[in-house]
DNA sequence: TTACCTTTTCAACAACTGTTGAATTATGGG
DNA sequence: CCCATAATTCAACAGTTGTTGAAAAGGTAA
């Protein structure tokens, strides 16, 4: 009986960034072919008709989101790589993957929206992915290329791979190591995931290093602080976390 | 005007697996969400219809398809498992790469929908999934606490992310790696993926080993005949993979 | 033949999908 | 006050979805 709403403008407009925020929210939940026009517009609390109004569809909605999001990680990515031209490579890598974490880590579903629509998505998605992440890429190329060229990296590291091993693997550790560690090792997820933002970059800096016997004093606060945590996993948990 | 078709039975009965082939094809393709019935009857020949005559609903043949994969995977992994019991640690991570590789490695539909559905599916689904992980990764476990005390790999490694670094990352890589190579580096994905899969396994080892400078000479073949595609691939695209 | 069991298809259900054209209201300018 | 424009909703289109109950055809046994 509440009867149908008035139309025309509200009291307070319903900003297109509102809609993108219901977007993002509702294919994270759902996926880009899951979603639907009017699940976002329930989560923006208007009809679906409102969002043709302001994107031409649901494909545009998503590129709207590629193009809010990339352009700022790819600034603040600048502007630090250029800030630490002339540090050590390992300092230079950890503190890039801190700053991708600040960016991606409260945001499980954007990326999981960009990892499934990169894989599965059609040709012109696909392609919009690839332009957003491509300069992203070519910077941490020029901090390996850089790390070789001081010795602190081995030359025997493919370099086109280092990159993408380095990152988009971290990403699917930010996607799966909560999940995996409830599932399968029963463990509480935060309580894993600063130690495992760890390991990987333990594990990965030691793969590609020039000089595995050179320590990391940046990390020792860190890897202390963590020390206990780890011990009290283990000794609680006899169980693989994967 | 080709008519009905007659009911009844078929000159050649359609078998269930049959009909879990053209689902695998059909979830392969569109995922589990995307994929319609319609579609699955389409690819098997037959009418919607008759998948319900043999599975109670859509969740119900991706069960099966788990139940169809796994069993033999492990199966094999074990008995190369026990095999190698006391052959280092290095070798025996490179052979169970190379035997959950060749299982993996041309069913990219199968992995994308394993990952998917147990990062976006129902609890029952998730639950479903771990199952069938968890006993994969207890194997892995045991070589690495082997490898541990023997002296082979470094004992600060979190033995319970150990596992999934090597081998769900690996499938990261068989899912992106080649996509990357073309989308970005436009490098063809079949030059590419056995270096990816050198790459990887010289990464973490290196990563995970005690004896940094001990070297594999077991690869030194393997690792003898990539070098030129390597060398060609880095002279001819300057751009990062990825 | 008759009866039964197994396999297969048909036809329909209700719900949901992306999208659009028209209708409606509020706001601000002249 | 009138009018144009911006913002919002309604109602519908044509299509697809997972699923089901009943009907039909073949084989087999009595």
């Amino acid at each position: 009986m509440t009867g149908a709403k008035p139309r025309g403008p509200k009291a307070t407009r319903i900003e297109p960034e509102k809609l993108l925020d219901a977007a993002q929210a509702v294919f994270a939940r759902d996926g880009l072919q899951g979603a639907s026009m009017r699940a976002i517009a329930r989560e923006a609390g208007c009809d679906p008709a409102l969002i043709y109004y302001h994107f031409q569809h649901k494909e545009a909605m998503f590129s709207a989101l590629l193009d809010r999001k990339f352009p700022a990680i790819l600034q603040e990515l600048g502007r630090l790589s250029r800030a630490n031209v002339g540090k050590h490579a390992a300092e230079r890598l950890w503190e890039t993957l801190g700053l991708v974490h600040e960016h991606m880590a409260l945001d499980p579903g954007f990326r999981s929206l960009v990892r499934g629509e990169f894989t599965r998505g059609a040709e012109g998605i696909q392609e919009a992915i690839a332009r957003h992440i491509r300069p992203l890429f070519q910077l941490l190329l020029a901090i390996f290329q850089e790390g070789v060229a001081r010795g602190e990296i081995r030359e025997s590291l493919v370099l086109q791979l280092g990159g993408f091993f380095f990152l988009r693997l971290y990403m699917e550790i930010l996607d799966l190591v909560p999940l995996m560690s409830v599932r399968i090792a029963g463990i509480p997820s935060d309580l894993i995931l600063p130690l495992a933002r760890l390991a990987w970059f333990d594990l990965f800096w030691r793969g590609i290093t020039a000089r595995p016997d050179e320590d990391l004093s940046f990390l020792s606060q860190l890897r202390a602080s963590l020390r206990e945590v780890q011990e009290c996993i283990q000794s609680a948990h006899g169980s693989p976390l994967c």
